[in-house]
DNA sequence: TGTTAGCACTCAAGGTATATGAGTGCTAAT
DNA sequence: ATTAGCACTCATATACCTTGAGTGCTAACA
């Protein structure tokens, strides 16, 4: 790599971001004016004419400007880049994404909407069933380190989640009968102050314990059977879109992808889909002008009210009907088989 | 609704399938020639014209062919639609992706690769860690159901793995207790025979169990450790590239999205990568055609030999290099954090 | 010697006119 | 009631022209 003057960097910089931003090929003039180097475009169309030879720049054709050349891509990373420095909201929501909780159920319905999608080669949409009453079956403690140990709650609907804590050998199996005892039958608005009061007092009692640790694991416990993330819903095969014809137009396949990727409009669409069965929404049945080239089969899996959920297709009006028709009961039918095997009674 | 005719609804019927499998309007010669209706195409003109006065068909411009109007289709589902029968084959892989276990770690991993796309709205690819030498931490059963109970196997990794089968109550715990004391710190390559056949044993002089219940459980057990789904791969907002004007053209879009749906071609993607750090590859670098236009990063996130993968991702050349580098960098440490909480050591 | 204004030149993009052909509706014959 | 024949329509494709952004080069200038 040949050394650049510094004015040839600066230069080289400028119409790598430039092109980053805009896409369009940078001109002489625009970095003349942008730039506070001082240097009229003629200038600048020198040393641009001395980087392309360099190979660090391309003209696409002759009347246009230049864009960087993968060397002079691979110059900008190596030696030209700025640091960039993440927004703190962007961390925050880091934070949240990573906090929320997914169940094992919640996993294998998503995978559900997923074999529809694979089925029909339709976009396909699913909504995990909103958890209500969820009551404690069992927490267990598991040690997995010298000092580390893993809390699982488990709840009538088999939702397994996962903790970890910092709790001594001896007093592991002590919490957890405890825990057990007092928690397990209970929904999340049987546990109240008096309760967690009781239990603070029992397990001072008998185990040395940082109040912040049990503070922790209490509240994991309760948040894993209140209702924070009701009925998720997921998107899958978003561009699917891209196969049929009617979105030929970029403008068109971009202006639907970007509905679909809002979730409220999601839930929208669920929502309307008929009680019982399979049923369709064709065109502008939909009653929304960015779907009138579209339909909508939904179907509702259940097990009882205690959990239910959609699952629906959306696709060209001119889909195959016959095959989501089909495909959709086959999986609804599975699910149903599924809850009925995951989800316990009493 | 009005009656149609017999010939009128065949003749629906047959334009309502040609149009769902071609997307062109459907003109009277191809009726003609297609249907064993024996009718000439001027006698199938009247008819269609007869159709579209009743509000089933639409002309988009006069010297078009007809499409179904939004009644059409739905006369068409409510009435003319074939049964359609899911393939074998179709039905077998479902069952295939239900079996399939997914595990908390590789559901935070796969969050983490949508964090990735959220802050730098680029395609993201991310490997799950592949799992060697699993060992048992814990197996639990708990009853969720009068007959039925929960298997819950709890590795090194903090894999826990699901299963539901009919045991009695009272087999329960003394099953779990044998369990737990021969199998708990065990790998894969330590179950070997002739400890099944002991176990067997064991089991069946304390418990009447059924043989095939029992070597169901055992089966999941083992399953769980070895390791049959190793280094799974996601993709992330695939329909990202839909937002880049290099991607305008419909075919290079679709093209694309073809490619990054393979998932053997995403494997080969991320092995390039280079070893420590965060490392770019810039359009011919890729050696690949279809990536010459692209630039992939690419991060390995790591605690040991035991717990690896890898974050990619993938976008046009003139990304915006910076925020990747940046976001790679803070998720990639991130999940760091997370492995070095969820994995326990010996 | 490096910088700049001026100017002719190039070529992609976009707009307009023309040619093509698929499919229709209507009429007259069967 | 059905069909062959024919004039008519209109979206699509192609060729041609216009426009303008940006260049390279030359000559003047500091």
């Amino acid at each position: 790599m040949m050394d650049l003057s510094e004015r040839k960097k600066k230069i080289l910089q400028a119409i790598v971001d430039e092109y980053i931003r805009t896409a369009d090929p940078v001109g002489s003039r625009a970095i003349s004016k942008k730039e506070n180097l001082g240097l009229s475009s003629a200038t600048i169309r020198n040393e641009m004419a001395d980087l392309e030879e360099m190979g660090y720049l391309i003209q696409p054709h002759t009347s246009a400007g230049r864009i960087p050349s993968d060397e002079g891509y691979r110059f900008y990373v190596n030696s030209l880049m700025q640091y960039y420095q993440i927004g703190l909201e962007a961390i925050a929501q880091l934070q949240q994404v990573f906090a929320a909780r997914v169940t094992q159920l919640d996993n294998l319905i998503r995978r559900a909407g997923a074999m529809v999608s694979a089925l029909t080669d339709y976009t396909t949409l699913i909504t995990t069933p909103a958890r209500k009453h969820e009551t404690i079956r069992k927490i267990d403690l598991v040690k997995i380190g010298y000092d580390k140990i893993m809390l699982l709650v488990v709840t009538h609907t088999a939702q397994s989640h996962i903790m970890t804590a910092k709790i001594d050998d001896s007093s592991c199996v002590r919490l957890a009968e405890i825990l057990n005892k007092n928690l397990a039958g209970l929904k999340a608005d049987e546990i109240n102050f008096g309760l967690i009061q009781s239990l603070q007092e029992q397990i001072s009692e008998q185990i040395s314990l940082p109040a912040k640790v049990l503070i922790n694991i209490l509240n994991f416990v309760y948040e894993t059977i209140s209702e924070p993330n009701d009925a998720e819903i997921y998107l899958d095969n978003a561009n699917a879109i891209l196969k049929y014809p009617e979105y030929a137009d970029i403008d068109k396949a971009r202006e639907m992808v970007g509905f679909l990727e809002d979730k409220e409009n999601l839930k929208k669409l669920v929502e309307g889909g008929g009680e019982e069965g399979i049923s369709a929404r064709i065109g502008k049945e939909n009653n929304l002008e960015i779907l009138k080239d579209c339909s909508i089969v939904t179907v509702n899996y259940s097990l009882d009210d205690r959990a239910s959920g959609k699952l629906a297709v959306i696709g060209p009006k001119r889909m195959n009907y016959a095959k989501v028709f089909a495909s959709l009961d086959r999986i609804s039918s599975e699910i149903d088989k599924i809850l009925k095997e995951y989800i316990s009674y009493e």
